[in-house]
DNA sequence: GCCGTTTTCGGCCCGACTGTTTTCAGTCG
């Protein structure tokens, strides 16, 4: 039984719950606490069967919550759950899916006309059957019409931010052509580099006419249907299947409307009710005490002037941001430019398209000081993976290169497979002889959970790898993380003193958020690797400082952050072994030896 | 249902758009 059965448990309950006209506060408490508990990297399982008084200290879980929780986890059910979901048709969560059709509604043709399901509300709608309902007419039976059309039509999963970015810049630069716009900004999801979006918001300034710069945002071409549109904000779908929401606010509201705008809504929640106590109002519009306005025109003004400093949007998600704003002590967060190195990128030696010195030159160009080339190890035989043989010809390539380049450090590394055992497809004699080998998995994929994460266990505890490379192995919209034990997976690494990497490939970006910051919490060490098969590659190092943004990473925290100093100074500590131990302390004088 | 250096009871963010209404409820951001 999973977290997120748990959370979905919730969460429908909550459906459940609105439509019986329940308190509104109640409906709310159980999808605060679906949130927190989708957010939770520990399993509550685990937390129920080792040390069930660590579940009172989850923020949003109080003592029936609580309770429920415990039932779930020791009988796979929850008694109230299974009958309040017997107690309506389950038509009724379906139809709460329409746009502009919400629980009251929901209730009213059900109780009135006993619809209780999509196809009913279809009929009855084009029956003229709505309209005689109270607060119900005509135009009320189109909107219903038309939203079951796109309901069937237009659901799709939410867009990965690297798809929605090209959409954005596509839909700003056709914005930017009408005069009378001040500032347009992306805000939402997209600006909190969510790695994936719901749809796109964009906020623009302006101090003149309104009007005409709304009808310009419904007039693009690759709008299919405009959902809403009024004097300070409107809302359309695009032929690309995504929503686009844009407000207008004048430019002295700029900050406060970027606030707003950008959320999450968890967080704006929080933060108002700390306006709310200390007698001030926050709003799109700005700070206000006793109807004047203190802020608005600057964000940073605006978090200012309620007694906190201004917070990243990356970790604006109501994870204890707002308190460590309050007493100054956000974590400085990673950025592109702190990045020195790249630790995991492929050459023409397996299956990269350019060569060692091309990708090197690349690198440099970026600005870094160092790269690692591990190219894959010979079970890949799809990849031309390298045997030992072709390993040694590389590693030779290597030494010449640092000799004709000793203003750029190029680790010798591999990507070596774990193989179904968790041994190593290379043996440690000529791992020795590399200063960064990291490990991956390439096959049987399909292992259950405990086997699996011994196998990665078990390649963490080889005294050779510096770093475990996509540890769940995802291929976002192809392949789903394999089974494993993520604490386990990263109690190993940190006793083992070896590196988790975020895959920057925005196929991958494995680790994700959750788990890097719970990796990050454990203390251990980060790498933002690329991945790069081309120099071009490179470029997708931003995805993945997006990632240890929101996993509110430093520059403490990501290895390729460090100077080539400390990096090598890291490289040689000593670590503890169980299995290889003694293996390593007979090797000990080697590998000090032919590190660098 | 949750939560507490002003509270263990009484709050719980604030505003725009739509369609219906004659002053507002519902839905959404
Ligand atoms: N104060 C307040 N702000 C909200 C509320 N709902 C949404 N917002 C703000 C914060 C959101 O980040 C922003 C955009 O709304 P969206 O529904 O597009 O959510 P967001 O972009 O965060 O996530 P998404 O990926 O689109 O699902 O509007 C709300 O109920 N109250
Ligand atoms: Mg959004
Ligand atoms: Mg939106
Ligand atoms: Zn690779």
């Amino acid at each position: 039984m999973t977290n997120n059965e748990i959370a979905k448990i919730f969460n429908e309950t909550a459906d459940i719950l609105e439509i019986k006209g329940e308190n509104i506060f109640r409906v709310r408490a159980y999808r605060n606490a679906a949130r927190v508990i989708d957010n939770l990297i520990e399993k509550l399982s685990d937390i129920v069967a080792q040390n069930p008084d660590e579940l009172n200290s989850i923020k949003s879980i109080g003592k029936a919550l609580h309770d429920k929780i415990i039932e779930f986890c020791q009988t796979g059910k929850i008694k109230e759950f299974d009958n309040l979901k017997n107690s309506l048709p389950s038509g009724l969560l379906d139809m709460l899916k329409i746009q502009s059709f919400g629980p009251k509604r929901v209730r009213l043709v059900y109780e009135k006309l006993g619809i209780d399901n999509v196809d009913k509300l279809e009929k009855a709608a084009s029956e003229g059957k709505i309209r005689v309902l109270p607060g119900m007419g005509e135009k009320s039976e189109l909107k219903i019409l038309k939203s079951i059309r796109d309901f069937r039509t237009l659901q799709t999963d939410r867009k990965s931010w690297a798809e929605a970015e090209q959409i954005l810049n596509d839909y700003l630069n056709y914005l930017k052509k009408i005069d009378g716009i001040d500032k347009i900004q992306p805000a939402g999801s997209f600006r909190r580099c969510r790695e994936t979006v719901g749809d796109l918001d964009i906020l623009i300034t302006c101090s003149g006419d309104t009007e005409k710069i709304i009808s310009h945002f419904a007039e693009y071409p690759e709008v299919l249907e405009i959902l809403a549109q009024g004097e300070t904000k409107s809302s359309v779908v695009l032929k690309d299947k995504i929503q686009v929401d844009l407000r207008v606010v004048k430019p002295e509201s700029f900050g406060a409307a970027m606030q707003y705008f950008t959320g999450s809504k968890e967080h704006n929640v929080a933060l108002r009710s700390h306006a709310k106590e200390k007698n001030m109002k926050l709003s799109e519009y700005g700070v206000f005490q006793k109807d004047k306005s203190i802020a608005g025109e600057n964000e940073e003004n605006v978090y200012n002037s309620l007694g906190f400093d201004w917070i990243p949007p990356e970790i604006r998600e109501n994870r204890g941001e707002i308190a460590m704003a309050k007493n100054h002590s956000l974590p400085k967060l990673i950025t592109l430019e702190n990045i020195k190195g790249d630790l995991h990128c492929h050459s023409t030696h397996s299956d990269g398209s350019a060569t060692i010195p091309e990708m090197a030159a690349a690198a440099k160009r970026l600005g870094y000081e160092y790269l690692a080339i591990t190219d894959h190890s010979k079970s890949l035989t799809v990849a031309h993976g390298l045997d030992e043989r072709r390993l040694l010809e590389e590693i030779t390539e290597i030494d010449v290169f640092r000799e004709q380049n000793p203003d750029f450090f190029v680790f010798k590394g591999i990507e070596v497979d774990i193989l179904a055992d968790g041994s190593l497809d290379l043996d440690d004699e000529i791992l020795s002889k590399l200063n960064f080998p990291i490990a991956a998995i390439h096959s049987r994929f399909g292992m259950g959970s405990a086997e699996m994460t011994e196998r990665i266990v078990r390649a963490i505890k080889n005294p050779f790898i510096r770093c475990v490379a996509h540890p769940t192995g995802r291929l976002i919209g192809e392949r789903v993380p394999y089974e494993i034990d993520i604490a386990k997976i990263i109690a190993a690494a940190k006793e083992n003193n070896v590196a988790l990497e975020i895959n920057a490939s925005p196929h991958r970006l494995d680790m994700n958020e959750n788990f890097t910051f719970q990796a990050r919490e454990a203390g251990v060490p980060i790498c933002i690797n690329t991945d790069s098969h081309s120099p071009d590659g490179f470029l997708a190092m931003r995805y993945g400082i997006n990632v240890a943004r929101r996993a509110w990473c430093t520059t403490e925290n990501i290895v390729n952050a460090w100077s080539l100093e400390k990096l090598k100074s890291w490289l040689k500590l000593p670590r503890e072994k169980t299995e290889v131990k003694e293996k390593q302390e007979n090797m000990e004088e080697q590998i000090q030896e032919e590190l660098f």
